[in-house]
DNA sequence: AATTGAATCGTACACCGTACGAGTCGATCA
DNA sequence: TGATCGACTCGTACGGTGTACGATTCAATT
């Protein structure tokens, strides 16, 4: 554990303390655990994206040697297992919420989770392609269960359950990596009029510059939500 | 197969002569190609996935050195941007079809475009992190000039759209990321049953062992339908 | 015959994940 | 006290990666 151990590392200080380098020198490091390398993994992706996360970066923010994370860790794919399950836990809102009616916690539930994921735009595009990890069992259980309560047949449950997996997951994953720095924006928008001949539709709509993406994720969930239950 | 005439050979055989080397060796590989470079990316793409696409495993398929595609090509992400593009591809239906009502013009291309994906997994995943191709642009360019014909309102134009996109493109990731191999689904399978206490309703639900994708799919959508133009 | 330019490729570099084995250090036991 | 042990850390090394750079080949043009 994390927390026992300030004793250490006073006790060493102490020891070597008399010499005056070891006063203000390299700011020692607590020791591993796995919830720093997680919790640290997070900031790093956070920072540098998918392809940033190296386990000699990692190790090198930790302060530790790359091949002590094996210790705490099989390999790399389980970093990124915890880090994007850390990033999903859900804290159901308090029952004031729930009383305003199903509809309105599936929307709750829903919305908190596309803005965990675009918090951490990495964990969109990583999310499907890796095991569910107990926090995204237990929001799909809580929507399983709202939408149950609410009626839906049950031979619709799991249509509806996934379609609305589908749509959060296509929602955040596509604005997630529709978040591009300023340049790539830029170019994006000169190729696009460029050709807009080609695709007068899409260039008349404005589709791909349109910028309200939490009213048309809103927007698009109650068209399927009035679709799955007609109000 | 290294088919290249080599310097290094044909100085030698200048010197040992005309004897053996030139009549029935390593079938002569077709000079390079975009085109070529492009499919033979796909074909390595469906064989080994993501991380089985390198330069070098790419050049081996072609027979050229790994160096000689950065002339055809600036570098991997473009053959990753070509081959995902190249696969999504749509023709559009004879006549006959388009004349069963907006509806079916618009199930129908979405059911191909996401069978598209599902014949090469990797291009799900690909898809939301790389720029719009123009096969990509044409399909959304149809599908807008069909939900406009059918009279969705230019205020609910670009919802309707990214409605559909993000369902389509949730749907075939997740689709996609399930295909696992037998043992990685007993493994699952097995740890779900192990928590299913945890997660009643999904357990009764079943909702991750069902296996009726196609129609799943085809559901939601209607869904989604009904919810954007009553009917 | 000389020149040019498109196309090919060998070598080299920095970086990656991680196997392996040796080292440190506090707690326990003789 | 000293020996032993287990948890933990880390240096080195290996086989892989993308690609910068420069040398090379060869057909076409001068």
């Amino acid at each position: 554990m994390a927390a026992k151990r300030s004793g250490a590392q006073s006790k060493r200080s102490q020891r070597t303390g008399v010499s005056l380098q070891s006063v203000q020198e390299a700011p020692r490091e607590p020791p591993l655990s796995l919830e720093r390398i997680v919790a640290t993994a997070v900031g790093l992706l956070d920072a540098e994206g998918v392809g940033g996360l190296t386990m000699r970066r990692l190790a090198d923010r930790l302060g530790s040697g790359a091949m002590s994370l094996y210790w705490h860790v099989g390999n790399k794919e389980e970093v990124f297992d915890l880090a994007l399950d850390s990033v999903l836990e859900y804290r159901a809102p308090p029952q004031t919420v729930e009383s305003q009616g199903w509809r309105g916690e599936v929307v709750h539930m829903l919305e908190d989770w596309r803005a965990s994921m675009l918090r951490h735009p990495w964990s969109a595009s990583l999310l499907p392609r890796r095991a569910l990890g107990p926090n995204i069992l237990r929001r799909l259980e809580l929507l399983s269960k709202t939408l149950s309560r609410a009626g839906v047949a049950d031979a619709d449950l799991n249509v509806a359950i996934w379609s609305l997996w589908n749509y959060v997951m296509g929602a955040t994953i596509t604005r997630a990596s529709f978040d591009l720095s300023d340049d790539d924006r830029a170019a994006a928008q000169e190729r696009l009029t460029r050709l807009s001949e080609h695709y007068p539709t899409i260039e008349r709509s404005r589709l791909l510059l349109d910028n309200d993406w939490d009213g048309a994720f809103r927007k698009g969930l109650d068209f399927l939500l009035d679709g799955l239950a007609p109000r």
